[in-house]
DNA sequence: TACACGTTGATATTGAGTATCATTTCATAT
DNA sequence: ATATGAAATGATACTCAATATCAACGTGTA
């Protein structure tokens, strides 16, 4: 089956092109997934599928993971959250209150990184950047 | 008691100052900690303290961490690692062969990332950078 | 020295994630 | 369309980090 190549190919498309079978599953996970606007956990998907068994949903949100679709952020605090990559290279913010996740990307602090190579022993392969802030919702009513 | 203020009072005072006993478990933690030059799991400390139970590595852990005395550095991977914060505000370099966790601090990123407000939607409270690393140990042998 | 209460350790429990494995489902060749 | 072998699933049990519980203990203080 020929498919025209699209920017944004569906993320089906992606785990097929890996060799991952489109399963009944794993196509009600993506669904959920691209509903969701902010973060969410590997429970919530769960709990909005219920037929569908715990060691899928972990399965499914590690193949995600590993083709680039979402990534996962560990806060400081409760459960580990995951969230669709809507671009490539990309960082969080994280609402210190309500735990929701947002992506950013700064090209000046992707430049300030690389020249960050003297004064740090080794090679640099990476970094991961997380910015706490209060989010508009969680800051009104809350200061002056 | 009456003790001279110094620049990195020893951890045990710092305890005191906020009410927290000294305890041997505590004094025999904080020990080993002192000798310790890259990150450390809490395992490796219960390892090293048989006598202590894992409650209280983990109580004092955390109690550390809310002083400010060590931080902990949730990598990909493995168990999470915790670290001397040696210096005040500063962020972290893992190696990703072997899992060592080095500090350093930049000022010219603590200024871009306070300039970041805009594009950011609320108030930030906060950042974490990591540092992705093959260290020179890792290194070696490894390429060329 | 006694007392109040913070702290400890043993134990059980939570919570995220993985291993196992018989059964089911998918994609492909026929 | 069907058979078939491999991949995926879900139920279950398990691991591993961390926390809750609680009686017994240690600490600083009156």
């Amino acid at each position: 089956m020929i498919t025209p190549l699209t920017a944004h190919p569906d993320i089906a498309s992606l785990l097929e092109d890996r060799g991952y079978r489109s399963t009944a599953p794993r196509r009600a996970i993506i669904h959920i997934l691209e509903g969701k606007q902010e973060g969410f956990t590997a429970e919530e998907i769960g709990n909005e599928l219920p037929g569908v068994g715990r060691a899928t949903i972990f399965r499914t949100i590690k193949i995600l993971i590993e083709v680039g679709v979402i990534c996962r952020l560990n806060l400081i605090d409760g459960a580990p959250r995951y969230s669709l990559s809507r671009i490539g290279h990309h960082h969080h913010t994280a609402c210190v209150k309500c735990g929701n996740v947002g992506e950013f990307r700064a090209a000046t602090v992707e430049r300030l990184m690389r020249g960050l190579g003297n004064g740090i022993p080794g090679q640099i392969v990476g970094h991961r950047i997380e910015i706490y802030i209060i989010c508009d919702k969680c800051g009104n009513g809350q200061e002056e």
